[in-house]
DNA sequence: AGCACGCCGACT
DNA sequence: GTCGGCGTGCTC
């Protein structure tokens, strides 16, 4: 079809056979507003029914041979889909054998009529631009500056020490870091997107901004913002002018004017993996988006994911060091911690320093699980106990009362061990709020603060108290902590998980940093390598070796992965088109999963990546059009499902 | 998904 | 003769 503005559309659809662009007549009553990025309604289906979709690009003529339909309607003459998030959603789904259209839910927040009606009346004016700034300290004079304007590939290890800002508070020199390298791109009328695992690390990098930035140029995009602020902001970030993004995961597909920088900042926190599909990380969105856009990529951390020691090693990643080896005070004591209540959990040594430090001031000390005594089992046989009704754990709710099971509530007051049939409980963990009332009965004088998941603390005063916190949920103290009691490392590492020596590092080297320089800072009960590399602060090196330990065994991130659940008979076809996409291809199960599926693993080289993706993409296509044979046994015939996930942070 | 098209059994 | 059953296939 010729002449006439035809609209190609991405249809809001989870069907994999739907995932391409459908070309529409555009009606001359729509010709102003079907441009590209604003989201349309089209006709599917012999106008039967109308579908959503994105108005992803206008054309002059269609390759489609049948008779086009007309689109049906502009939502908002409002574009939100911009051509360089277009190609890196299409680019980021293809990689994962996803819809680019579950990237695009990821990437373009809900529309708020409001908010874009109060949008289209504000001032535009975007605020200051700063002056070239003061060089980024710590590391070799005019380094990142440099790579920032070169569109270098960049991991750097982070300062580990709280700063004061200007305003007077204090944030993890990390945040300066990044606020430094955001000013320094502004500066050049440049946007950056800088990406945080939760909104504690976005204040403190927005805290550090306020130092630099006009606040005018800085966006934010956090799962504690309303759908109208959310929108707004991003509504802002569509604009022509540079701005600096900061927020969670998502932030990484946010429109950008003159994209300039990508920064992540912890990439191997748990926070960071995607949990929508198809589950691309925004460490491997955000490299993509490098290669599209030229923009500089930097990653922050203080301790290093293999992930990323894999990208340095194969020198598509810098690293660019610190000019001084700052390294925090770790002293290791082995001496076992006991379950026991009272003082005896904690070693002497670090028991003296602790109220030495709180002389002086704030005293963190850092536990493994939330809550109180999570974990009950039977006092007799230590069987782990479970909900009779469901089978859940039972814990100890936080007030206090009769043990009740996690997932269904039900008391258990009436427990009985189903090995031993003893009646009493005991605690097998202890959590924060139990640790906190022992070491508040150990240190009578001091004031206790308990900060978890459940009531996460964000900061505490320079002044003498206790500071009990969950790993992760750390508040920063003014000043730094005096010391730092890292307790339950034993017990984290007892989590089964193949990452959980990885896991234990970033909680321990991210509590660390919390400490004043010099302060002393107790790993308890935690001895030989890994322990080794946080007292000497050596964390990539640590982590080179996990990654050649990983190569040996060709798990991740030494290899990609993906998983294939289904029916066993197309897991078995799955996995054969994956083994003959590519050489050197091979797979693992399949094992049985739930309600009668299967699940197979795919290993492959990340050169064979694009091959498989390709390959198990077409299958997931065959199995989803493939005609469904109605089975004599008559109930619904549901249409089959092949589910393929990739790099699945859980897998293997 | 959802909906229209299509080729075999009981009906005014 | 025809209404409609659900299996099958397609969506610009």
């Amino acid at each position: 079809m010729a002449g006439g503005s035809v609209a190609r559309v991405l249809v809001d659809s989870p069907l994999p056979q739907l995932d391409q662009l459908f070309d529409y007549a555009v009606p001359e009553r729509l010709r102003e507003a079907a441009v590209a990025g604003v989201r349309v309604r089209v006709p599917l289906r012999s106008g039967g029914r109308i579908a959503n979709g994105w108005l992803v690009e206008v054309a002059s003529s269609s390759e489609f041979e049948g008779r086009l339909s007309e689109l049906d309607d502009v939502v908002s003459e409002v574009p939100l889909l911009m051509p360089e998030v277009w190609a890196l959603a299409r680019a980021a789904a293809d990689r994962a054998a996803g819809n680019a259209g579950d990237i695009l839910r990821v990437a373009i927040p809900s529309r708020y009529v409001r908010a874009e009606r109060a949008w289209r009346a504000a001032d535009p004016d975007p605020g200051e631009l700063p002056g070239p700034g003061a060089a980024i300290p710590g590391y070799e004079r005019g380094r990142i500056e440099t790579g920032i304007d070169a569109g270098q590939r960049m991991a750097l290890a982070a300062d580990p020490r709280p700063v004061r800002l200007d305003s007077g508070e204090w944030v993890g020199a990390w945040a300066a870091t990044l606020a430094a390298a955001a000013a320094h791109t502004l500066a050049a009328d440049r946007s950056s997107l800088i990406i945080v695992p939760d909104y504690r690390d976005q204040e403190q990098l927005q805290a550090a901004l306020a130092d630099r930035v006009d606040p005018r140029r800085v966006l934010r995009t956090d799962a504690r913002q309303t759908g109208g602020e959310r929108f707004r902001a991003f509504l802002d970030a569509t604009g022509a002018d540079a701005r600096v993004v900061i927020g969670n995961r998502s932030t990484v597909y946010a429109p950008a004017s003159r994209l300039g920088l990508i920064a992540i900042w912890d990439d191997g926190d748990s926070l960071q993996n995607e949990q929508l599909a198809p589950g691309v990380h925004p460490r491997d969105a955000a490299l993509i988006r490098q290669e599209q856009s030229g923009a500089a990529l930097l990653f922050l951390g203080h301790s290093r994911s293999v992930e990323v020691e894999r990208l340095v090693e194969i020198g598509w990643v810098h690293e660019v060091p610190p000019v001084r080896h700052v390294r925090p005070k770790v002293i290791p004591t082995e001496q076992q911690a006991s379950p026991e209540p009272g003082s005896a959990r904690i070693p002497s040594s670090a028991w003296r320093a602790a109220q030495q430090a709180l002389l002086d001031g704030p005293v963190l000390v850092q536990v493994a699980r939330p809550g109180h005594a999570p974990m009950l089992t039977c006092d007799r046989c230590r069987e782990p106990a479970r909900c009779s009704a469901c089978g859940g754990a039972l814990v100890v709710p936080r007030s206090g009362g009769d043990p009740r099971c996690v997932l269904c509530g039900t008391s258990a007051s009436t427990w009985r061990c189903p090995v031993c049939e003893a009646t009493k409980l005991r605690a097998a963990t202890v959590g924060a709020s139990r640790t906190a009332e022992e070491l508040g009965r150990a240190f009578p004088k001091a004031r206790v603060i308990l900060s978890d998941g459940e009531r996460p603390v964000l900061k505490v005063g320079a002044e003498p108290a206790l500071v009990v916190a969950t790993r992760g949920a750390e508040p920063i103290a003014d000043g730094g902590y005096r010391a730092v009691l890292l307790l339950d490392g034993e017990r984290m590492l007892l989590r089964e998980s193949l990452r959980v020596a990885e896991d234990c590092l970033r909680w321990w080297a991210n509590a660390a940093a919390l400490a004043a320089p010099g302060a002393p800072i107790y790993l308890v009960g935690v001895a030989g390598a890994l322990a080794q590399s946080l007292t000497s602060w050596r964390l990539s090196e640590w982590a080179s070796g996990e990654l050649a330990s990983r190569r040996a065994l060709r798990f991740p991130p030494a290899v990609r992965v993906a998983s294939v659940t289904a029916a066993p008979a197309l897991v078995a076809k799955a996995l054969d088109a994956a083994r003959d996409a590519a050489p050197g291809v091979d797979s693992l199960g399949p094992v049985p999963a739930d309600e009668g599926l299967e699940r197979g693993i795919v290993r492959f080289d990340y050169a064979a990546g694009v091959a498989v993706a390709k390959a198990l993409r077409a299958e997931m296509i065959r199995v989803a059009t493939e005609r469904r044979r109605p089975v004599a046994g008559q109930p619904p015939k549901r249409p089959a499902v092949l589910r393929v996930r990739f790099d699945d942070p859980e897998v293997p």
